[in-house]
DNA sequence: TGAAGTTACTTGCATTTGCATGTAATTGCC
DNA sequence: GGCAATTACATGCAAATGCAAGTAACTTCA
């Protein structure tokens, strides 16, 4: 065999592999223009990313602590704190403190904060149309099978 | 059929797929954790995750002009703009005028910024591994493939 | 039970980032 | 050739973000 790269050893460098041969380059680009996507159509709306990760989340599960609100929505909790405080102020969510846990704050999406995720969400669906676009229903799967089983390997939490 | 969202039509909302069936949600929450590990372990090296990809950029593609680079790094042109001139002045890269277009600048990694790179890899690395514990050449190579696919049909550019 | 340690969130502060705009160089077209 | 449109990059500025530190509320365990 003549390429030392194209052994089971660790590649070199990146040159070795190639870009399109590495995944974290190739899951980049597609989620910038995902997110850049997203930023520029909802932007109009007041909502950033990180406020339009929180809503679609919330959309999903509803009632969740800051905390793990932050590790779905994968936003750092300082950011969350601020955010969730200007979701608030807009009245698209509610804070309230955990009954159990004083510590902790329940966050609840309110019907107007519903309403604005319902706005988000086709502008979503189109994006993820788009990405998948030309490509079958059992690729699709099969990749969402690959993408969990990756998540569970680097995640840090049980969620 | 008793669930409207399980029909071809479009979702309703996330929760009718539920997070774990939304492709970006799960590539967020994995790049999240890529970029997070690699910003912790790099940013004692001074290596913002910008002036990051840009080196692991050109060390693929010497000589990039900043517009393809950006395009490459998924950093915006401003942005990229002072990351340049960032490690220009740490003597990672070097700026040279086009010979032909005058506007655009052609950027090279210096023997420092090759270095450095050569530090940052092992990290990419390990954390490339990380992802991918677990699952079979086969199935990464699918995987690969689908990225490669869905890059193409949302990029802007012809690269 | 009570002091030390942990957890949940907030806040201060500096950095990073993005959008809008500015400047210089090139291209297109009459 | 020359002027309008476009392209490449730089910069002003405000918003977003991350890290470190602070506060308050549990937990643990002697």
């Amino acid at each position: 065999m003549k390429d030392a790269e194209k052994t089971d050893s660790r590649p070199a460098d990146l040159a070795a592999i190639g870009l399109d041969g590495y995944a974290p380059y190739l899951m980049n680009r597609i989620m910038g223009r995902y997110n850049a996507t997203l930023r520029a159509e909802m932007g109009a709306l007041g909502l950033s990313t990180a406020k339009m990760r929180a809503l679609a989340i919330l959309s999903a599960r509803d009632g969740l602590q800051m905390s793990a609100l932050g590790v779905y929505a994968v936003v750092e909790q300082s950011t969350l704190s601020r955010v969730i405080e200007g979701l608030e102020t807009d009245g698209l969510v509610t804070r309230q403190t955990d009954e159990i846990d004083h510590r902790a704050s329940r966050i609840t999406l309110t019907a107007t904060g519903r309403a604005a995720f319902d706005r988000l969400w086709p502008h979503m669906l189109d994006a993820h149309d788009a990405m998948f676009a030309g490509i079958s229903a059992g690729e699709r799967e099969a990749f969402l099978a690959t993408l969990r089983n990756m998540l569970r390997n680097i995640r840090k939490h049980d969620f």
